[in-house]
RNA sequence: GGGCGAUUAGCUCAGCGGGAGAGCACUACAUUGACAUUGUAGGGGUCACUGGUUCAAUCCCAGUAUCGCCCA
């Protein structure tokens, strides 16, 4: 006998230990099986389970455990990516703690070394927390970014792409994180919005020239005060780049500075003459109209530098201090660039250049794991020639080889890949692949896949042995993460899971992360395997907070997935997720919906008390299609067809369809009607009806767990062991296939109609306060046949249900009675002692005048020449026939409410 | 500035060219042998606004408003 209710606690981590000794979750071994894989988006190593992690998994499982159960061969391929900055900082803090020395004092050899000791004592605690939620991904398939095979499949493409060109070293502008003092790609930089000022300096013009600035103007825009200046002004929210400027710009229609375009400026403070130039990128509206160029410190700058030729001068130092050079006045050489603008503002000031300072809003770039303000730099490092490698990602989703559900995703990837960069993959970290490029004596670089090949290589190149230097700079993470569609299956190596599993099936994740895994993944895949990665990309939505506000730590609103888990448990969990996973909307998640989905697992588990104590056991050999009885084809139709709208759904990522057929079914048709119909049967003593009863209860039952499983996988593998002797566990049971001939749709008509009827007597009762404990005896006022047939196989169950006592048929309904309407007859109750008159009448008003309600909304139409004329004839017919039956039913109800006493 | 999305019951959200739905919350009743983590019944909506297409619009189209997100 089952326990009063499920405890996920004491069966959730034996299941999943039997599951995966089973062998479950690795990939049957059965060529004629169909491949299916999923690579999970590997989730970063130093990383632990948060609500995203949640709902990107449980939608992985949920299709895994659906297709290994349609007898595919599965392949969950799992595993982490080693995340370069984000493992560098957690184990640098740890030294910290420690107070020992830091990682330069260290050495590269020993923090690396630091690196993996921590990796194997702390690392990947989200493993763990992946098998809590029950995921049945492969185990044993498990790879990491840095082991050996993903780091000779890095080493192949670097060297490859290097070789093609598609790789180069270059000096671009990047965004340099002054804290970890490295490059750090777009994606990793936030831009937030601050509080900060608006400085507008003066740059004197050279030789104390002159021009008229004009400074007021009709209404027409055209000028009418003029004012002599001997200066320009700019104005800008970073003074301290103002020691690299290399011009002043202009746009070339700006008529107020045409005199002097092409004369030059005194560069205050740094003494030196900058020109000013025209450029289309200074907008004549914002500001003075005229823009300072710091070519080596600014993206926008940057371009129009290199449009004019300007020297671009780098005046900071990794840490972002001001940087010695001749262009760089001597008195704020080694001040941090916080500093240098406050001594900058101040002579400036001194200097009588300032004009003023406006309080503004700017956008400020952050990194973000290091929460420092980004310094756009001008540096040396490797770049991947993105553009190029685009083109054929870009054609396999036009061309619809790779398609994004939902499909309005589409257009923010095209808009990415038909924008993107050159891609900066050197970071000035020691902890990730470090890049394979040997410099000789005199600079030459040699590209290889190991240090050997290179050693060759150069002394080909120099005719003898020379001393080589691997580059220091390592790989960003995701160039690495890349490759993982294939590099997991074993490339550069043609394995066999290569052959089988490559495309994989689709790729799961969250929006926010289509430009790192999904570019990237495209790219690489086309490019080495020269076949798409995956043919569905499905994005899911983010999970909010339960008033709508992303989940973040620092504003304290995170729910931890691991805290519902233990409270409510993983199913809970599972379909509080998938149920709420809708196409193109997010989630808004809290403890109360997971509260509900443990309350529709409990339901389940009754259920299955019911049926255990009543003997509902399923049998092997039990064949539905024999079943005679209609009520017990109903609940197989139900099943059936519950079954196939599930298939349909989880074939569509249509998940919250799945969850809700599920919970319908379960909840509504199986608990709340058929576990009641049946219950006079099972009392009974009839033993043929009881039995069929019972064995369709079972069958049903084991429908609902096996088509279940999927989101709810510990409850329905707990109660599949516990109903009955099984041949196998859940997990790798049969998934049902469509059955045409389960589906009897007569029966379906005929039990809608007895819980129909069900119901109509129950509200009558309701509405007019019959005592609810109260046995009515009721008259059916109609002498059809087919109905006395009805009757006649369900009148036990309709009078146990609306609680009658005796169900007799007259042509009229007697005086003094409760009267219902149910397919245009009349039921009439007999109550003992006063009937409560007004209630009454107060329903039957209020019945007729909802009939009316239909009925002049169908004569309306059907007065409409229009549409008698043009709309379907099925549609005109159906209208029709709706009125009949409408006007029908409410001339019964006016009969009633005549023959109700006065 | 560019792009995407949302606006449906008190709340959270599905849905959809032809009778407005769910869960929660609310009201009343019920402890009838699976389940109070429950059951039965009920109340509650101008489907943001304005136009257009159509026989027919909550749904399609255009515009407006408000909100949210992404990119610059």
């Amino acid at each position: 006998m089952l326990e009063k209710s499920f405890d996920p606690t004491r069966c959730e981590q034996r299941l999943y230990e039997k599951w995966e000794a089973s062998g479950a979750f690795t990939p049957k071994d059965d060529p004629n099986a169909e491949p299916y894989c999923i690579v999970i988006p590997p989730p970063n190593v130093t990383g632990s389970l948060h609500m995203g992690h949640a709902l990107n998994n449980t939608l992985q499982d949920v299709l895994i455990r659906f297709e290994r159960m349609r007898g595919k061969s599965v392949l969950w391929q799992v595993g982490m990516d080693h995340a370069g900055i984000a493992t560098q900082m957690v184990v640098e803090r740890q030294l910290a703690e420690e107070g020992n020395t830091s990682r330069r004092e260290m050495g590269r050899e020993a923090f690396v070394d630091k690196i993996w000791e921590w990796k194997a004592k702390s690392g990947g605690t989200i493993t763990g927390q992946l098998r809590r939620l029950g995921a049945s991904c492969d185990w044993s398939r498990e790879r990491f970014t840095l082991d050996e095979g993903l780091s000779a499949a890095v080493r192949k493409v670097f060297v490859q792409l290097y070789k093609e060109g598609l790789i180069y070293r270059a000096k671009r502008m990047v965004n340099w994180d002054p804290h970890f003092q490295t490059a750090i790609s777009d994606l990793e930089v936030e831009t937030r919005e601050v509080q900060g000022h608006f400085w507008h300096f003066k740059y004197p013009l050279e030789n104390g020239e002159t021009y008229e600035f004009p400074v007021q103007h009709d209404e027409d825009g055209k000028p009418t005060k003029w004012e002599t200046r001997n200066y320009i002004a700019i104005a800008t929210t970073r003074p301290e780049t103002m020691l690299g400027d290399g011009a002043v710009a202009v746009h070339p229609d700006d008529a107020r500075y045409a005199p002097i375009v092409g004369k030059r400026v005194m560069l205050p403070l740094a003494d030196r003459y900058i020109p000013i130039i025209t450029d289309e990128h200074p907008d004549p509206d914002f500001g003075s109209g005229a823009v300072k160029i710091t070519g080596a410190h600014d993206a926008n700058d940057y371009e129009v530098a290199r449009r004019h030729d300007l020297p671009m001068h780098i005046i900071m130092d990794e840490r972002a201090r001001m940087l010695a050079s001749e262009i760089m006045p001597e008195k704020y050489v080694g001040m941090d660039r916080f500093e240098a603008r406050k001594h900058v503002i101040d002579d400036i000031d001194a200097l009588g250049l300032m004009e003023r300072v406006e309080d503004k809003v700017i956008q400020q770039p952050f990194g973000d794991r290091s929460n420092v303000v980004i310094e756009p730099m001008l540096t040396d490092q490797w770049f991947v020639d993105a553009p190029k490698l685009a083109e054929e990602p870009i054609a396999a989703v036009e061309g619809g080889r790779t398609k994004f559900t939902p499909k309005n995703w589409e257009k923010t990837y095209f808009n990415w890949m038909r924008n993107i960069q050159p891609w900066c993959i050197s970071r000035q970290l020691w902890w990730g692949h470090r890049i394979p490029a040997w410099y000789g004596p005199d600079g030459q670089v040699f590209i290889e896949e190991s240090e050997k090949e290179a050693q060759e290589a150069a002394n080909n190149h120099f005719g003898k042995t020379v001393t080589l230097r691997q580059d220091e700079d390592v790989l960003d993470t995701w160039f690495s993460s890349a490759l993982w569609p294939f590099s997991t299956l074993g490339w550069p190596d043609e394995t066999a899971e290569l052959e089988r599993y490559y495309p994989t099936n689709v790729l799961i994740t969250a929006f926010d992360i289509i430009f790192f895994w999904v570019a990237r993944m495209m790219m690489q895949g086309l490019h080495f395997m020269k076949e798409i990665p995956f043919p569905d990309v499905y994005i899911h939505a983010l999970v909010l907070d339960e008033k709508g506000q992303k989940m973040s730590k620092s504003k304290g609103n995170t729910i931890d997935p691991l805290e519902i888990i233990d409270e409510f448990g993983a199913d809970a969990l599972r379909y509080t997720l998938t149920s709420l996973a809708a196409q193109g909307t997010n989630i808004r998640m809290s403890a109360d919906k997971a509260a509900n989905s443990r309350n529709f697992g409990t339901k389940i588990w009754n259920a299955a008390r019911f049926c255990q104590m009543n003997e509902c056991i399923s049998a092997p050999d039990f064949d539905p299609a024999t079943v005679q009885e209609p009520l017990n084809r109903w609940i197989i139709s139900e099943a059936a067809s519950t079954a196939q709208k599930v298939t349909t759904a989880l074939e569509s990522y249509r998940f919250n369809d799945a969850a809700g057929a599920l919970y319908r079914f379960i909840w509504n048709t199986y608990c709340d009607w058929y576990l009641e119909l049946i219950k006079p049967l099972l009392m009974g003593e009839d033993e043929t009806a009881k039995a069929e009863a019972r064995s369709c209860a079972a069958y049903a039952f084991d429908q609902a767990l096996i088509v279940l499983h999927p989101i709810m996988p510990y409850l329905t593998e707990e109660l599949w062991g516990e109903m009955a002797p099984r041949n196998t566990m859940l997990i790798t049971a049969r998934w049902p296939e469509p059955d045409p001939a389960l589906i009897d749709e007569a029966a379906q008509e005929e039990m809608d109609w007895v819980t129909r009827l069900i119901s109509a007597i129950r509200s009558v009762r309701a509405e007019t306060n019959v005592p609810a404990g109260a046995k009515l005896p009721m008259v059916v006022c109609s002498e059809n046949a087919a109905l006395r047939g009805n009757f006649n196989r369900h009148a036990d169950l309709i009078g146990r249900l609306a609680r009658l006592d005796d169900i007799t048929f007259a042509s009229e309904a007697p005086e003094g009675t409760l009267q219902t309407v149910v397919d245009e007859v009349t039921y009439a109750l007999t109550i003992q002692g006063s009937m409560d008159m007004g209630a009454e009448r107060k329903r039957l008003d209020g019945e007729i005048a909802k009939t009316q309600g239909e009925i002049s909304r169908i004569e309306k139409k059907l007065g409409n020449e229009k549409f008698t004329a043009r709309a379907p004839k099925a549609v005109v017919d159906g209208e029709r026939e709706k009125l009949n039956g409408y006007q029908a039913q409410k001339e019964k109800l006016e009969e009633a409410l005549k023959r109700l006493p006065e």
